[in-house]
DNA sequence: GATTAGCACTCAAACGAGACGAGTGCTAAC
DNA sequence: GTTAGCACTCGTCTCGTTTGAGTGCTAATC
C-alpha cells in the first residue's frame, strides 16, 4: 500500500491545504500552489487514484477533495514535519510556568489557558491520583469546629488530600494530636486504596474514643475520592466556535455538551493507553459525538505519583504539526519546572 | 407615567408572548390570544402609544413590536406573577441537596447543574470568603515532605484554607506540632486580612527555627488567596446555543468568551449591591458584552462567614418568573441544608 | 370619544430562474 | 506517462417576484 513519491506529495499538499483553508481542494489549486511542474489534469488522475485508495473523499462531484480519516492518520504517522516554534512562542510557554506552585489546580488552569490561547483549540487538563499507587506517609487530624475535624492525608510523593468529618463527640486539640500520631504510625505505608480496609481492622481493637473517629473516616469519604480524577480544568471552549465546521450551532452545541459532562471528558482524555502523546482521529476518539473531532493527549507523571493528562480537541482538520510542537514544548517546560521543584527540595 | 389598566395588560401580554416565542409580537396576535374583546386596530393604537412611551421597540416597520429594556424592568418590578413550581420541580431541587457535604466546591457544582438543567440558562456559582470578616480559630502545620509542609488555617466559622509551603530546613513532626500550638495560641482571633502583618510582628522576636517558617508563611501565599473568590463554577454553557438570539455564532462566541474570563464572571456576579436577589437587565449588567443579556443573582451567607452567589445568565428575554421561583426554592432548600448541618453539629 | 373596519403601504423572508464558476471525468493528441 | 480540451455537474450567488405579517391612517360605527 506504499504510495509512490508523487502521490504521497500530492496527498500531503491536499491535507496541508485543507487544514489551512477548510475548503475542499481542487486539482487546479494543487498544480498551481504545490506542484507547478504538473498540470491539473495529471493531478486529477492522481487524486482519482487517491480517492480509490481511500485517502480522499469528495463531498459531491463538482467540489474538490477532502482528506479522509485514513489520510489524517497517514499524515500524523508519517508526513508530519517537525515544526519548530518561534522564539516568542517558546518564551511564552516558559513564562507560563515561571512561578512555582504546589497547587495542581493552579498549574492545570495555567496550562489550559496557555495551550488554548496558542493553538486556538479547546484544552482539557486532568489530574489523576491512582489511589492504588499512592501510599500514605502522614495523617493528621485538625480541629475545625466543636464536633467537626479536618482529615489531612499526605502521600509519600507529597500529594495532599483532605476532607472535613463530623465526629460524634467533641475532641480536644491535644487528644486529636495524640490520635493523629497513633494513626499516622499505624497506617504509614498503607496504599490509599487499602485504607478503608485497614481502618475497619483498626476499629476492632480501638477504644471508644477512637472508634468514632475511625468510623467517621470510613463513612465520610469526600465525593472527589470516589474517582481517581482529582482535578479537571477546561479552557478555550469559545475557540470551537471560530471553526467553520461549527458554524452550525447545533453541532457546536452537541460538542459543548460533551465538554460539560465530566465523565465524557474524562473518558475522552483517558483511553490513550500508555502512550505519552497520542493522537486520535475522528471515530478513534471512541465517542459518537466526537466522530468529526481529533483529540491529542499528552500524559506526564508528576513526582508525587499523580498523572497529568493534557488534551486538545478540535476538528479532524487539526493543525497537528503545531499542536504536537506546542505540546512537546509544554512537556519540556513542565518537567523543567517539576525538576526544579525537586532540586530545590533536595538542596535545602 | 402610570399606565392605565388596559395598556398595562397589553404590555404584559406582549412581553409574555415575546419571552415565549422570541418573535416580534403583532397587534393581531394580541387581539386573538390575549385580548379577544379588542380588535387588532385598537391594540395597534395602544401599541403605538406604548412605543412612544419607550416600552416597545420595532425592529422595522412591518415586523411586530419587541419589549424594550424599560419594559422588562417594569415587568420584573411589577408584573411578575408568582409562578409556583410543580411538585416534581420542588422535589428535584430538594433531591440535589439531600446528601450532606462540606466541600463547597461539590455543593456549587451541584447547584450549577441543577439550576441550568431546570431553567435552561447558564449558571455561575461563586463563593466569596471576605478575609476581613474571617477570623482565625486554629492553625496547624502538617509535614508533607522533607522540607515541605502543609499550612492549614481554620476560621471561627469552620472554613478551611490550606497551602503547601517550602521551608528552609527539615522539621520533625513533633517540633511542627509544637510550633503549631504556639502559633495557634498567638494568632487565634486574628482576622485573616491582618495575618500577614501579625506574622511579621511575630518573626521579630522569634528564634531561628521559627523565623524560617514564619517567613515562608508570609511569602508563599497561594494564588487563590490573592482574591476573595475561592470557588467559581459555571454550568450549562451549551444551553446558550439553544436560544435563537445566539444562532449567530459570533454572538455566542462573544458571550462564551466572557464566561471564560474569570474576572469578568466575578464582576458580573458581584455588583448586585447588598440585595439578596437582584435582576439586572441588558446594560444594567454593566458590561458591553452582555448588553443583550439579563443576569439574575442570589446571594446567601453561609454559616462560616462565606458568601455564596448564584447567578443565571440568558437573553434579556428571560423567563423571569420561572427563574425567580427556582432560585427562591434553591435558596430555601439551601438554608434548610445548612440549618440541618448546624443543628446536627449542635445536637451531638 | 372610543372602537373598529378597511385600505394602502412596507419590508423581511421565501422562492425560483439564471448565470457563474470551481471542479470533475474522459478522450485524444503529444 | 502527460496534458490539452471539452462536456458535464452541482453548489453558490444574484436578482427579481411573490407572499404575508405587520403597520399607520382614515372614515364609519357604537
Amino acid at each position: 500500500m506504499d504510495l509512490v513519491d508523487r502521490k504521497y506529495r500530492i496527498l500531503q499538499a491536499i491535507i496541508d491545504d485543507y487544514i489551512l483553508t477548510a475548503l475542499p481542494v481542487g486539482s487546479r489549486t494543487i498544480s498551481r500552489k504545490y506542484e507547478q511542474k504538473l498540470s491539473s489534469a495529471t493531478i486529477r488522475n492522481e487524486m482519482s487514484d487517491l480517492e480509490e485508495l481511500g485517502y480522499l473523499d469528495s463531498p459531491h462531484t463538482s467540489a474538490g477533495r477532502v482528506p479522509s480519516n485514513k489520510a489524517y492518520r497517514l499524515y500524523v504517522d508519517q508526513m508530519l514535519r517537525p515544526m519548530p516554534l518561534s522564539v516568542e512562542e517558546t518564551a511564552f510557554i516558559n513564562s507560563c510556568f515561571e512561578r512555582r506552585t504546589h497547587q495542581v489546580a493552579d498549574l492545570s488552569t495555567r496550562i489550559a489557558r496557555a495551550l488554548s490561547s496558542m493553538t486556538h483549540y479547546t484544552t482539557a487538563v486532568m489530574t489523576r491520583s491512582p489511589r492504588s499507587e499512592q501510599v500514605l506517609s502522614h495523617l493528621q487530624l485538625v480541629p475545625v469546629a466543636d464536633r467537626r475535624i479536618l482529615l489531612v492525608l499526605v502521600t509519600r510523593g507529597g500529594a495532599v488530600r483532605q476532607s472535613v468529618l463530623d465526629v460524634p463527640r467533641s475532641i480536644a486539640p491535644d487528644e486529636l494530636y495524640a490520635v493523629s500520631r497513633i494513626l499516622s504510625a499505624r497506617l504509614e505505608g498503607t496504599p490509599l486504596s487499602a485504607l478503608p480496609g485497614r481502618l475497619v481492622e483498626l476499629s476492632g481493637g480501638a477504644d471508644m474514643g477512637m472508634a468514632g473517629i475511625l468510623q467517621a473516616m470510613t463513612e465520610q469519604q469526600p465525593e472527589e475520592a470516589q474517582s481517581d480524577v482529582s482535578a479537571l480544568v477546561i479552557g478555550g471552549r469559545s475557540n470551537l466556535l471560530s471553526f467553520p465546521e461549527y458554524s452550525d450551532v447545533d453541532k457546536a452545541k452537541a460538542l459543548l455538551s460533551v465538554l460539560e459532562t465530566r465523565e465524557k471528558v474524562v473518558s475522552l482524555l483517558s483511553n490513550n493507553g500508555e502512550m505519552e502523546i497520542s493522537v486520535r482521529i475522528g471515530p478513534e476518539t471512541g465517542m459518537e459525538e466526537t466522530r468529526d473531532c481529533s483529540i491529542v493527549t499528552a500524559s506526564y507523571r508528576l513526582s508525587d505519583g499523580r498523572v497529568n493528562t493534557i488534551g486538545l480537541i478540535g476538528p479532524t482538520r487539526m493543525q497537528y504539526g503545531k499542536v504536537l510542537s506546542v505540546l512537546g514544548q509544554v512537556g519540556r517546560s513542565l518537567s523543567e519546572l517539576l525538576d526544579e521543584n525537586d532540586r530545590l527540595e533536595q538542596k535545602r
